[in-house]
DNA sequence: AATAAAATTTAGGCAAATCTAAAAATTAAT
DNA sequence: ATTAATTTTTAGATTTGCCTAAATTTTATT
């Protein structure tokens, strides 16, 4: 069983990696979670001692299949949660991220389910983001960078990548 | 702030003070939370420090005001989401005091405030115990123990006291 | 290739929450 | 009123998660 800590290591490090690739350094893992890179250090040899993580001492980590498994999972709680606060109980979309850090964090795999078939086997979170299906797989959402969509094209806005709620309220959201 | 820990010791001496009324026992604390008395004392400790309970030490511990409304919050919190989960997501009635206990500790109060408009201002859980309201207002409910009940005078059962899964899942809910 | 800079790890400490074992205080029984 | 039993507290450890400061290793620059 993982600690509340824990998983959010293994957020932050699948989501490093879905930009980065390969390995992830020690610094940009302890500036996303605002902590000091002594710390993150010290995680990652109880990470790797419980084979959630692949790491080389001064040479990065990465996440093991068993690692990546538990990490999508804390992802697919948030998102189901972010939804579940902004469509049922109408939360504004800038409010709900915070309040799902910690719901995503509620164990129970019943629960997962039951909330996903709650919302309709939603796709997408408050933010546009995907939301993985209960074997982890993200949906393929056909969507491209709005600064390479083409001049005087039509295109239609289905997500942001910040959450931080000074910039979710600097804009509505219209669906 | 409080700790999740330090919540459900408030919680624990709350539901204690209902029955026993008075001075609470520092042994019956720690039969409650599953723990040990050493662990009980060094917490009130703490919790008197916070100002959170009136402890003299060998004597018992009591609520203070301020200790008393965490409590009464952490018990409606509890009662929330165990109606939520009953009654939204479909849970069986005894799945959901589990879950509750962890859910009873997410810490925001507009989420409470949202998910009690949500239930439609509800005034008992799944269980028939009585969910305070947002100044922490128990409704009367106006009930009494069953075996209180005349012989051959009709009743209607609206809750049991015992909310662990083996003994709720012995017997069904009607409504 | 040697040195400087940056990144990373280790060392030593602290707070929270827990435990067991020992000491102290209270309560119950002769 | 002593003594015995029970309850409660203190002492000393352990684990987790975090910190700062110092040491180490890697990377970049002359
Ligand atoms: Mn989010
Ligand atoms: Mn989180
Ligand atoms: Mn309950
Ligand atoms: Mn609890």
């Amino acid at each position: 069983m993982l600690t509340y800590t824990e998983e959010n290591y293994l957020k932050a490090i699948f989501q490093l990696q879905e930009d980065e690739k390969g390995k992830i350094s020690t610094n940009s893992i302890a500036e996303r979670l605002s902590t000091t890179p002594a710390t993150v250090s010290d995680m990652l040899q109880k990470l790797a001692a419980k084979k959630m993580v692949n790491y080389l001492k001064y040479y990065g980590v990465s996440l093991t299949a068993g690692g990546k498994k538990k990490a999508i999972n804390v992802v697919r709680k948030h998102r189901l949660w972010e939804l579940f606060l902004y469509e049922k109980l109408e939360f504004n979309w800038d409010e709900v991220h915070e309040i799902a850090e910690q719901l995503e964090h509620i164990q129970s795999e019943t629960l997962v389910q039951k909330l996903y078939d709650f919302l309709g086997k939603p796709k997408t979170d408050p933010h546009g983001d995907p939301i993985p299906d209960e074997e982890g797989v993200f949906p393929d959402l056909n969507t491209i960078p709005l600064a390479v969509v083409a001049v005087r094209k039509d295109a239609i806005v289905i997500g942001v990548s910040d959450h931080r709620p000074d910039f979710c309220n600097t804009y509505k959201r219209l669906v």
